[in-house]
DNA sequence: CTTATATATTCCTATCCACGAATATGTCTT
DNA sequence: AAGACATATTCGTGGATAGGAATATATAAG
């Protein structure tokens, strides 16, 4: 997850999974379009095969990079644990609770 | 969103993001239950605050940290776009389309 | 007002990593 | 076999940042 992360963490690498978001595409696909110049966009997705977020797949001199499904999964079924945070009422019952009892003990004299 | 994930990226705040999932939590709790040293947590904290994942709660000496929900949601928001990829066949067709052609172009000679 | 408790900030340092430039590897064409 | 084309790797460097130690700030308690 962490490793997922970190490589998407990075604006540029950010941008070639969004492009590889639309299919399938050879580096000099995307060194064109990103206006990166070509061993920088190589050396992204190596970090991006190494993290496992895309794989290659050899067409003569090119090479067809391609997102991996699997890490995207991972992070939705992460995410899903999160859901609770806006569909339940959950921490804003909590805080609500809280805060009642702040004012509580503040009855009687000036904030801060 | 490169925010977000920048912010997640690093260990120390995933766990401090995965332990506030359960809830609100001062600082101190944080600090015993992670086994880090009480300024990294706050430093941490404050990137993540800068980023929008966390608010705080003043509650006499101790800050609660709690989530915030939007930027899960808009992680959420963005991860959607990418479940074409296993749910379609999409690329899955695409790529066998291309191994077919690659194979047609190898016809004849030995791999490698 | 002094002390204790909880948290934040500053300064320093070592490490990591993205970029640029140059070069290497691999494959096609003729 | 030679050159062209596409991609990968290496090396060096500057900037960002996480961690440690020390200190500052804020609130509570006596």
């Amino acid at each position: 997850m962490i490793t997922t992360l970190r490589a998407l963490a990075e604006p540029h690498r950010f941008q070639i999974v969004e492009l590889l978001r639309d299919g399938p595409r050879p580096v000099g696909d995307m060194v064109h379009r990103l206006r990166l110049r070509q061993p920088q966009v190589s050396k992204h997705l190596r970090v991006l095969s190494d993290a496992g977020l895309v794989d290659v797949r050899v067409d003569a001199q090119r090479r067809i990079y391609a997102l991996r499904p699997a890490p995207f999964q991972e992070l939705e079924v992460w995410l899903e644990r999160y859901r609770r945070l806006w569909e339940d009422n959950f921490q804003r019952l909590d805080a609500l609770l809280d805060e009642l009892k702040t004012k509580e003990k503040k009855r009687g004299r000036t904030k801060r």
